[in-house]
DNA sequence: AACTATTTATAAGA
DNA sequence: TTCTTATAAATAGTT
């Protein structure tokens, strides 16, 4: 095929392509949009009767892969102008869409279109009640582990009391035996903190209470 | 074709159309975006390598070119430059919001928040639903009412048969007479053939053979 | 998925 | 651009 003749086969198929994407849409129903341009920049469109922006609506709703948007940073006045546009048009899609998710504005909507949105938020839905489960799951867990450690801890301390009365009673016994002994008072605060140190590594046995 | 095999048809033709599309894209140096729903509700898309997102934004961009820029605010360099602030973050909330309207990203979100979520869409799936049982109704009423017009241009049909059939009786009638009258043999299948397409519209009393 | 008879698309030439 | 035509490709029906 010569070079000069891209535009004549482009104009062939192009009505080719177009021509099949409305049998397709008329055979089976379906909605097509096709968007060409050309290698010089020309464009050229084809819409099922639903029309164009509907279905590039339905696209982006459908297409949740919508990346961030882009943040660019304009230079020019102009540039400025042109990217606040766009932004507007932005805004005005997505607060179309989320009316339409939020259950509003639902009149120029088709029966599939519906059923199409009712089956996205049922999996939302899906997702957020799963999402609440987990995060509950996770606090009762939590809580679990804080109760399983305070209790480990009162037992810790209920045994600290126990050894300190035994402690306690074994300073009082060998007090009255020297107190029987010599009759000498005198009080021994250091030995009692002796030992009140050291209740912790002694084996229960030899802080049984003297029978 | 069988409307089994419309789903058949539908993959085969879709796999000709992105072919075809592919084609004219790498013959003609063209960008093409292609966008598909199938009477299922299901997406296909192709788009040259330039990406559907880039695609999109060139088509909205040219076809608002089109369109002349209705709405223009030249205020001044500082304003535009605000108000472009303001947008980039509504366009940015916006997104958010609606990732977490389609049950994503949901991990920032607190159980309160989540809580509010679910109610939110509940109510839109009962407003989605509520507008699906209208658009059915809707149909159905219309149904009816094709159903009811039918019905009456059904008989208004077999009336005008009974009066054609009349006609007929007293045509042979009158040809029977002429008959007896000069004793002419002509035979008349034609009529026969007539009467007999009709049995099975006509009470059987209208069908009694003149005395 | 694969086959095939038929229809359809289209490249080249006028 | 449009028409023609030989050839290539698509596809409906069928297995």
């Amino acid at each position: 095929m010569g070079r000069g003749s891209v535009q004549l086969t482009f104009s062939k198929r192009r009505v080719g392509l177009f021509k099949k994407a409305h049998e397709i849409s008329v055979l089976c129903g379906a909605n097509v949009a096709l968007i060409i341009f050309s290698s010089k920049g020309n464009l050229y469109e084809y819409a099922t009767n639903s029309g164009m922006e509907r279905i590039l609506e339905r696209y982006t709703r459908n297409s949740y892969v919508e990346k961030a948007f882009p943040i660019k940073e304009p230079e020019s006045q102009e540039d400025l102008c042109h990217e606040y546009e766009e932004l507007k048009r932005k805004v005005d899609a997505l607060q179309r869409s989320r009316r339409h998710v939020m259950g509003e504005n639902l009149d120029t909507l088709s029966l599939t279109e519906l059923q199409q949105l009712e089956l996205q938020l049922e999996t939302a839905l899906k997702h957020i009640r799963s999402q609440m489960n987990q995060l509950l799951l996770d606090s009762i867990a939590e809580l679990q582990r804080k109760e399983k450690s305070l209790l480990e801890n009162k037992i810790v301390l209920e045994n600290k009391i126990i050894e300190n009365n035994n402690a306690i009673t074994m300073a009082q016994q060998m007090q009255a035996k020297e107190q029987g002994r010599d009759q000498a008072s005198s009080s021994r605060p250091p030995t009692l903190l002796l030992l009140n140190s050291l209740t912790t590594t002694l084996p229960s046995w030899m802080l049984r209470p003297p029978s």
